[in-house]
DNA sequence: TAAAGTAGTTTATTTTATAAACCAAATATT
DNA sequence: AATATTTGGTTTATAAAATAAACTACTTTA
């Protein structure tokens, strides 16, 4: 029987933001936007669940004078991705 | 940059329905369902979607005085779901 | 023969994703 | 020095998707 796939997760952008943070200590608003092609708008709602559920979280400073989002992930934002990869091995594999 | 993840097969029951009919030659709606966990009339509708996208057929008979919908993929569906596996990799791959 | 089960489909509702509109501050333009 | 324009976002409205509930038709069982 298949798992369940975190719907939190298993979003298109949600991921690619999860991916993003998974690979770096922390990266800019701006950086994921470039990265994922989001819209701000998108990207915004998107950051806001994840840091709801818990799994990132937002800092928002000032470089100079230009505001600056910085974005990581926590312990229980890469525990909740491994788990999603592990389920969704079943899912792709064909022998 | 990552890539575009097709939307019909980034659905946890679509997906599911294709993973166990890329591991076998065909499977009856009643299977499936079992497999899936879904609902009659949710599964109805997901199968539909992949029909309508020409990635599975979906063949009515009798079995017996018992109807018997089998499904299958086609080769278009393999494809998609072998572009769609390599287009999640980037997503899932961590350093 | 009435009730319940099987195998589905159709339709309505809820949830989710996405885009459009908006805001505040900084920088560039005439 | 007013006025666009750009940057870095947020909020709200709309479109799309997933899901559940209700329904159909036929069969089996009590």
């Amino acid at each position: 029987m298949l798992k369940e796939l975190n719907p939190l997760l298993h979003s298109q952008l949600r991921l690619a933001i999860m991916s993003i943070l998974m690979n770096c200590e922390e990266a800019s608003f701006v950086f994921i936007k470039e990265q994922t092609q989001a819209t701000a708008g998108n990207l915004s709602v998107q950051l806001d669940k994840l840091v709801t559920a818990g799994y990132i979280t937002v800092e928002k400073k000032f470089q100079g004078k230009k505001p600056l989002t910085l974005c990581s992930v926590t312990e229980t934002g890469k525990e909740a991705f491994e788990e999603y990869v592990n389920a969704l091995r079943d899912y792709l594999k064909v022998e």
